[in-house]
DNA sequence: TAGATTGTTAATCGATTAACAATC
DNA sequence: TAGATTGTTAATCGATTAACAATC
């Protein structure tokens, strides 16, 4: 099981450090805009809201090409960093559902160059057939999620944001039309298809885990 | 650093496990729905997408109460877990900032009982003034926020779904008003005053993680 | 008693933190 | 050279997994 396979040069980067690699690209980005071009371990740190240490860490997983006694080059940074995280090519989106919550999430990276969206798709029949936007895809029923993918370009992220008693049969909808990565923002348990990985964003149990830490500080 | 405090019995859950027993409260409810009335480890944990022994450890906990042999009383389970995460007395929430991102989350959140809708807030002028629902609260302009906790009950949980730019001073306004636990939905990395506990949910850095993980599988 | 399944104690693993060496 | 700050190696800590004991 240590296999160094020669496509992937860079050791494993631990999730929890990718995660916050992906956060100090924004606060770098943020930085930049505002004209700055050296900056210290500590106020990058700060900026992200992690200890100095932890983000040098980090940092040393990418390559970090600090300079001792002076800090980092912000420009020079950033390239090294999202070229780390891949978040150089924009990944193409599908939306299944196009609820508030699927709205939410259009508004949220609409204008992200990031992210492209390949596909809106949706039951409800007041919207099948309508765009969100002038340039934007065509509303599609949710049964076409296979025919969209096997024409066009496959997509990178499915997002499952329908109704919850729907959410299993649209992830295997997705997993059929060869989409590897689901975001699933119902709160519905998803039983994957092999080779599928998903993250799950569920409101209601992040308001749960708050109030949990709100009786603990009584 | 072990003193152990008379008032808070149980010791101390580690955070994945209180965030597990949530989603396993929810599976349990689902159950008990479909009238099932014992179920084993195994069947629960497959249903909550997590590994039986894991399952057992985080219920020894909360004090599982399981019969060996035979499994777990389901409405037994779910009084135990939902007393050990205080999901017996709803929390009261204030939400600041009623775009998509806001609705989305009243939408999900509108009929849980775990949680009551205590104040909206918002600066559209289109909005202050309107109801969500018949029986909602009136929105408030945001400089409000310290208002309206002092006179009435004070907030268990503020949500922070503003424009990212205002997003901290809503949090401060949060924490100057007495509320200790906050929701943010934003993608900005807020400075916390004292004592106060937030969540992140950034549903762009969602999208970039799978982009990230896609990138390693091929 | 045998089979099934829970619950606990010990071992492993991975991430964070601390100490220190390197170098601009 | 002295000061500042990065980067790496070692120590700690916490969570997960494995082994096994308990008991219905």
């Amino acid at each position: 099981m240590t296999s160094l396979s020669p496509s992937r040069p860079t050791a494993k980067i631990p999730g929890p450090s990718v995660a916050r690699l992906a956060t100090y690209l924004t606060a770098l980005r943020d930085r930049a805009a505002h004209g700055v071009t050296v900056i210290s371990s500590a106020e990058l740190a700060k900026a992200a809201g992690v200890n100095p240490l932890i983000l040098r860490k980090d940092l040393s997983y990418v390559g970090g090409h600090g300079v001792r006694g002076v800090g980092y080059q912000v420009h020079k940074l950033i390239a090294t960093v999202s070229m780390a995280l891949h978040s150089d090519s924009a990944q193409v989106v599908a939306l299944a559902g196009v609820g508030a919550l699927g709205r939410a999430l259009l508004a949220h990276t609409g204008r992200d160059p990031r992210f492209t969206l390949g596909a809106l798709f949706d039951d409800d029949p007041g919207l099948v057939g309508a765009r969100m936007s002038p340039d934007g895809p065509v509303i599609a029923p949710l049964r076409d999620i296979g025919g969209t993918a096997a024409d066009g370009e496959p997509f990178d992220i499915g997002v499952i944001a329908t109704r919850d008693d729907l959410a299993q049969e649209v992830c295997d909808a997705f997993a059929a039309a060869g989409v590897q990565q689901i975001l699933n923002v119902t709160p519905v348990t998803l039983v994957p298809a092999e080779g599928l990985s998903i993250r799950q964003i569920d409101l209601a149990l992040e308001l749960q885990l708050l109030s949990f830490a709100a009786a603990g500080n009584r």
